[in-house]
RNA sequence: GCGCCCGUAGCUCAAUGGAUAGAGCAGCGGACUUCUAAUCCGCAGGUUGCAGGUUCGAGUCCUGCCGGGCGCGCCA
């Protein structure tokens, strides 16, 4: 049980005679934020107070009249307006690291109540490069399926991959007009690859080519709208109609920069003999690969051949950068999968009177939205939302889970709104329906992170710069190392590799998922602060303890040696420690694994200043040698677990 | 125009409605005959965008405004 869970009960008691509110008081009992309160504080003096017409003081200290404080508590002191602060036994402290050093799991139970999850997540599209968008779901959506599967859930992990949509079409398109059949032969994905980026750019130029006088009539329009507003105005207009008149003058600038935009690209491709030439020759490239999607999905036999021949390429290729990310799925199932089911999910919300005709299309109208969800387009093709809804129906036969994450983008809460409150009319009202949203990559200019010549990053690519750049730095430490280098060049790769790809996870994870963050290589890979980079150190740095001093340590675990806490600072490193799986709660209460880097980093800190302040293999004595050996192998345990959760691989040294 | 999200130290970010809003970077000042200085200790840095409201208590909840991002019927 954890220390939260174990003061719970105690002070279930003395409550339990004051109001019938008691699980709402207990949710009141947290950490200290400060040390000097104690290490645990009570606030439900002040609200229970005001609800029995009693001073919170008074109400605090009755409390704690009929609070027990058994072997658990130190004291137990009523402060401010009425907190009660809570001082834990060392002795009892004491007891429960021992336990942790006998325990597989370092002291955390599983929950009492486990839920069965489907967690969606990374979701890439097989035939079109994986690129930095893809790094945010993989990474969170892996992160938490570890550490609800920990925490006792049962957890199945389903990557919802995108092997039936438009970009087969195009590829099916590059495929029998530009393919390379001799470099096909060879890496048949960097070919598909290659064929897909160049249909995308031909058929970008044309859609740019049919917007862009649109897109300058608008201009003018808003021009002469903006002249006639200034006209009308006056020489002094009042504060509403200047803020009317600014947003219209940088709505204004925004369209100018979209056609300067536009422009420049579409004379990127004038300008270049070989593809103006073929801009000109597949002039009908959109339509033709919206064809040729369609015929995939009608069956049409040679175009099923060759979706079944560019498939498993598709996903060896998915699959060696999850190798090398270390993530791995329980199914991928992806939308191919649901094909043959789509038919009846229309037919059935339309039998329901859930969905109906509109524009030609199959619609489901929600209460608070204006534009209604598409289920069936105009011309008989199924959309995303109907492949989510027979994923939904699927997932409830099958898993019958409590509760459904998709780690997805933000930008896609509508989608998710309006999927949810279509599953709520079909009748599944009792699991929890989630969209984990996270934010966007952006890149030091604030914008989405891009390449300089404006191209999404491609995730390998991502992968290898962090990876040399971590190369350099493990270099740098081990020749600056006191006794000098003690890495081969073997050894220096393969921690490069794991402190790069842990840079760049860690960097994500410890972000608050829901914000956008800047993505930079030199704050991932730093060697300070909140990073993968400063933990894994924390990491080698216990580790060589061991090494240097020859210490046995399951000889140690086994030996019964007695942990003392001699200093302040052993006994906050203890106190955290058996805090690991309250951390744990808190980042699967709301799906938050930035709690969990939170929690490490703080650890990985008291770890630094007992370091600092307290010798293990030259302590005083040999009992708290020993014990401060103990100490250093929970806290590397913990590192090492707490890391695990996060996907991320520790090093021995580094 | 409508909807969703965001606004916290110079920068990048934390903070389950609780006490004096915390880290890292950058800045300043200390600590290496070292159990890895890739570190540690300290100083300075804030009207949490603005104005109201709810509450015993608001960065957090509500309303309005300002500023920014994203989305808004036949893509996924």
């Amino acid at each position: 049980m954890s220390i939260l869970a174990e003061l719970k009960k105690r002070f279930a008691v003395p409550l339990a005679g004051l109001t019938d509110a008691t699980d709402e008081c207990l949710e009141l009992i947290r950490q200290s934020q400060d040390p000097k309160f104690g290490d645990y504080q009570a606030n439900f003096a002040m609200p229970l107070g005001k609800r029995l017409g009693r001073s919170p003081r008074d109400v605090a200290e009755t409390v704690i009249a009929a609070f027990e404080l058994g072997p658990l508590c130190e004291s137990a002191e009523v402060a401010g307006p009425g907190f009660v602060n809570v001082r834990l036994r060392d002795a009892w402290i004491v007891e429960r690291l021992h336990a942790a050093v006998g325990d597989q799991r370092l002291g955390v139970l599983p929950v009492e109540r486990p839920r069965t999850y489907v967690i969606d997540y990374s979701a890439p599209n097989v035939a079109k490069p994986m690129h930095v968008g893809h790094i945010r779901s993989t990474v969170i959506g892996a992160s938490l399926c570890d550490i609800l599967r920990f925490l006792g859930h049962r957890v199945v992990s389903d990557n919802h991959i995108g092997d039936w949509g438009t970009q087969f079409g195009m590829i099916l398109y590059g495929y029998r007009h530009f393919c390379d059949a001799t470099a096909y032969r060879a890496a048949p994905v960097a070919e598909l690859a290659r064929l897909y980026r160049l249909v995308r750019r031909l058929m970008d130029y044309h859609e740019g080519r049919a917007k862009l006088p649109k897109l300058e009539e608008r201009l003018t329009q808003q021009m002469a709208a903006l002249e006639a507003e200034r006209r009308a105005a006056g020489s002094s207009p009042d504060k509403k109609v200047q803020k009317t008149l600014r947003r219209a003058e940088s709505d204004l600038t925004d369209l100018r920069g979209e056609i300067d935009a536009l422009a420049e690209s579409l004379a990127v491709v004038e300008n270049d003999p070989v593809l103006s030439k073929l801009a000109v020759e597949h002039a009908d490239v959109g339509q033709a690969v919206l064809a040729e999607t369609a015929k995939l999905h009608a069956g049409d036999a040679e175009n099923r051949r060759l979706w079944r021949e560019f498939l498993p390429a598709c996903l060896a290729e998915i699959e060696r950068i999850y190798d090398r990310l270390g993530v791995a799925f329980d199914h991928a199932l992806g939308e191919s999968f649901y094909q043959d089911r789509l038919g009846r999910v229309v037919e059935e919300l339309t039998r329901r009177g859930i969905a109906r005709e509109s524009g030609g299309a199959m619609c489901v109208f929600l209460p608070g939205h204006d534009v209604p969800m598409l289920i069936r387009k105009q011309d008989g093709a199924f959309l995303y939302a109907t492949t989510d809804l027979a994923t939904v129906e699927y997932r409830m036969e099958h898993f019958r889970p409590d509760a459904i994450l998709y780690v997805v983008d933000h930008r896609q809460s509508m989608h998710f709104e309006q999927l949810f409150a279509t599953v709520r009319l079909l009748g599944y009202t009792d699991v929890e329906l989630r969209h984990v949203s996270f934010g966007t990559v952006l890149g030091s200019d604030g914008r989405p992170f891009k390449t300089r010549s404006g191209d999404t990053v491609g995730l390998e690519g991502l992968l290898d710069e962090a990876v040399r750049r971590a190369a350099e730095i493990v270099e740098a430490n081990d020749n600056a190392k006191p006794d000098g280098a003690e890495l081969s060049d073997d050894q220096r790769r393969r921690i490069a590799e794991r402190v790069g790809i842990a840079a760049l996870k860690y960097a994500d994870l410890s972000q608050n998922r829901t914000s956008d963050y800047v993505f930079s290589y030199d704050k991932m890979l730093a060697m300070n602060g909140n990073t993968a980079t400063y933990m894994q150190y924390a990491y080698a740095r216990v580790r060589s303890i061991f090494a240097r001093g020859g210490v046995d340590v399951e000889a140690l675990r086994k030996s019964g040696a007695k942990i003392v806490l001699a200093t302040p600072a052993e006994r906050a490193l203890g106190l955290a420690i058996l805090q690991f799986g309250e951390a744990l709660e808190l980042a699967a209460a709301d799906y938050r694994p930035n709690q969990l880097t939170g929690y490490l980093f703080d650890l990985a800190g008291r770890y630094s200043t007992f370091f600092e302040q307290c010798p293990v293999l030259k302590a005083e004595t040999q009992a708290l040698r020993q014990s401060r050996l103990l100490l250093c192998d929970l806290t590397a345990r913990v590192i090492h677990k707490g890391l695990e959760l996060l996907g991320i691989e520790v090093v021995e040294k580094m």
